[in-house]
DNA sequence: ACCATATAGTCAAGCAGCTTGACCATCACG
DNA sequence: CGTGATGGTCAAGCTGCTTGACTATATGGT
């Protein structure tokens, strides 16, 4: 396979990549949930369904825990989680989401699944299936950058 | 389709597409190119072949027209471009790449040809060609902002 | 030919989200 | 039980973006 052709692939891949993210901000943000960021999804994940300290939600953003400590003072701030003391360890706290937060993340499923079948119009739910397979086999393990 | 797997294939689209960036930037920059940033590679994306103006730039990228001079400031500072004068408007600028910035483009098409051909070790060169055909059907028109 | 408006680009100031550095409280282990 | 490691926060600074203001040139109606 050429160069070109695998830059084709990379543009064509990072173009869903970006309108994916953007469309569902946006959905989420239409739904009621304002000031949300992507980088807030991705704490979500994290965060579900048994919460999660600071330092793994850094190491799962790629972002120093003073970085990710400020975005949970964001989400708390705007009622999407809180901070709990921890269980098992007096130092650390575990931050869980409150039911707006997963409000949220119900919210940015159903985006997501909106965008997912619009796709699925396109291409048909087999081959819909097979990419996904497809990318989850490719996707790279252990935390990655999400860059946005 | 269900939410849930419609939240799978998203976030396996966004692991992948977060990793190719994360890979391809850190790769020109072990091949010697040093302080990029994937912002720079999709303008280059743009500048290729013709060159652009800043204004056009800043469509193509999703920011507004003072951030992409800024861009364009840095680029020419790390000798990536040159700003020439527009042939047929006064007001406007030619941004064009420099030899460098096109042997930079060429580093960057050198290591996204790598991490494709290892999805083609995954995968067979078959469903590659596939996932991309796919790719690009579902690809938003017009410009996306790359969000990173 | 002329003027009104639109467009290309830059300068300047401000801000959001991240970083680095320093620090305290608590844990784990010799 | 003390010593280094770990979880978290505070404070300051930086980078890349934004908004606002401005100049120079182009465009189009009269």
């Amino acid at each position: 396979m050429q160069n070109s052709e695998a830059m084709a692939l990379s543009a064509a891949l990072l173009a869903v990549a970006g309108g994916l993210t953007q469309r569902i901000n946006e959905g989420v943000i239409a739904r009621g949930f304002d000031g949300v960021r992507p980088a807030h999804g991705f704490a979500f994940t994290r965060l579900a369904p048994d919460g999660a300290t600071v330092t793994d939600l850094a190491v799962h953003l790629g972002m120093t825990k003073q970085a990710a400590s400020q975005l949970v003072d964001e989400l708390v701030r705007k009622g999407y989680a809180e901070r709990r003391p921890h269980p098992r360890d007096a130092r650390a706290r575990l931050v869980v989401m409150t039911e707006r937060g997963w409000a949220c993340t119900r919210a940015a499923e159903e985006v997501a699944a909106e965008a997912v079948r619009e796709w699925t119009d396109l291409l048909g739910e087999r081959e819909v299936r097979t990419l996904a397979e497809q990318l989850l086999r490719i996707a790279p393990r252990g935390p990655v950058r999400p860059a946005w």
